[in-house]
DNA sequence: AATGAATGAGGGTTCATTCAT
DNA sequence: GATGAATGAACCCTCATTCAT
């Protein structure tokens, strides 16, 4: 890559930095074109030339997320932690995969093929070895499904990471919380072997 | 009430129903006050005459939603049906109650009077008759916390109701689903009692 | 007149003073029908059915305004007092008479004639009555013409009457005025008669 | 400066000029951005972004004719005139300087500093000046303070200049009208000696 | 290639006025 | 005749996008 194309690579990434922050904060609606611009020390004009629309800064920028999302997680599961640690960790961990960014984008075929392969292939190939290890570990039995267990993650992704529970984060309510994602309403707690 | 009132009242709820709709499909920002107008078959000034802002219109339609739940949600607790079903159906009640509606409301003062009194007082004293129930019936153990079971619930709720979920209704995900809020990932599933 | 044309005379007149003190207050384009109907407790359509029109109000209120503010002139005018103080009351009176009212009505025929008509004929013989008794008690010199002392007098009650020179209303500043009324910048202040 | 940038400013000024027009002839409620826009031709948004907002195109507009006009009236005051001649400048100056914008907007903590910095320093200053002047002439008496020489001289430039005496421009009453301000009512006006 | 300027389309809101009862 | 409801036109303003340099 010459000299040329480094500078524009490199203020495409501004430009990437900047949306990517200021969606988060504000939301995608409320983060115009010209905030951007000027955070990322660029002319408006500039980002239609990269990225064609406020829309294709939007996908690009969910895209980028996605991946590097995908990459931090998959790193986690190759870890040789416990499975009740993993647990915690791939609830607990940031996940702005999907949520941050609106899913009136999910009308773009691109996006729509993106999310698909990831929910299709990918997120289901990672439940299923952590599934397999819980099962190993003894903590899952075998009867349960990838389905279920892939949305059973993400409920308890979405409730530890619910601002209210962020907020006003209680040791004990997220031990709690563990628990009955280990045992249910109905089961026993086991002695806490992590912590 | 004569007819004047009467039609007066009707309009108002042909604009609550119009606007409760579009605010829940394209959320609060994305929906206009000329669609909702459109969509009511009255004039956009006239929302504001009978809502004052559009903020108005917001507060209206969530209070509305707010109070309308919990009356359902009430009958439902006061019935006599046994613990499984009850949790059953408590999880899949349509609950826009809270998450439809767009939290930077929760400026206006009446509103955050009305949610505060609605989470610390309603709720609760509700969950935890529930929980009551659950242990006279042997569902729940003991030691569980109202905070946790509050949270759990909602994270079913929210599961439960969650887009995708709706769209791929799958008898047996859902099954699964309640198997695991009895009795979690490691826990033993009962034989079904109730289907 | 009936005791039905007499409800309607008092209705009339309870949207007159309503708008009057409105008008005064916020100016006419910051008042809106609404505000005056509340205020007078009537009806919105009803001032349309009295005075036709928001222009129509304001015509109505500004000839009774004229009209009542002549009378007091008039009545004032016509006392025994001594020059100078005449002279002061003149001044200071307040005069609603022309400065309130916007003068983009004066496009109203009917307003323009009367208004006419009082610029070219009421007033000029109500100040030449003024300068006459001046001119007996020798304030005012000869060879002064009616134009000049109405629009002298004009002037003064315009910067009597003044916002700023109302709140810091300074005796000395008015006497000083005063003086300045009489002898101008050059001519000798007479040791004071009347305080 | 570039070709670019004076382009700009071309166009603002455009706009400050067809603004400062609409302003002091309909007054700045009855002015939309619209008609300014379509004054200087330029499209209503182009307002917004040269000057932020209506109440900012107003404040500039403001400021703008305040500085020029001081500069106008300071350029005056340093001329050699005799004391009469400079006098009838001095009032006949068109001084659109503070009357014709409406005073809302003193709300503004910038226009209000600038306003008292007027009123308090620079204005006095130049008054001081002007009554020295005419001390030293022999046509202000000595006892004169300077606080009702201002007022002084602002009814008397808002007199000459109200629109029914520029309509019916009279050399006489003009005339007549500087007689009385040199000695008042009672005086004896002087021989002529500049026109 | 990069930019600052320019804008059209649309948003929320107000209000004098008319309409239906 | 009196009213509350209903509205069209206009206002200020924002912003994704295009244009001229």
């Amino acid at each position: 890559m010459n000299g040329f194309k480094r500078r524009t690579e490199l203020k495409k990434d501004k430009i990437r930095t900047a949306a990517l922050e200021l969606f988060c904060t504000y939301g995608t609606d409320k983060t115009s074109i010209n905030e951007i611009a000027q955070k990322a020390g660029v002319a408006p004009a500039s980002i239609y030339n990269y990225f064609g629309s406020k829309e294709g800064l939007m996908k690009d920028t969910f895209i980028n997320l996605l991946e590097s999302g995908w990459k931090a997680k998959k790193e986690l599961w190759e870890t040789d932690l416990p499975f009740p640690e993993l647990m915690k960790r791939a609830v607990s961990m940031k996940d702005d995969f999907i949520d941050q960014i609106n899913l009136e984008l999910l009308t773009d075929p691109e996006i729509k093929k993106l999310i698909d392969d990831f929910y299709e292939r990918r997120y289901p190939y990672i439940v299923s070895q952590f599934i397999e290890k819980g099962r190993r570990e003894g903590y899952i039995r075998r009867e349960l499904s990838i389905e279920a267990a892939m949305l059973y993650l993400n409920m308890y992704q979405n409730a530890v990471q619910h601002p209210e529970m962020l907020k006003n984060r209680n040791k004990n309510l997220l031990k709690e919380l563990y628990d009955l994602m280990l045992y249910g309403l109905a089961g026993q707690p086991i002695a806490d072997k992590t912590e």
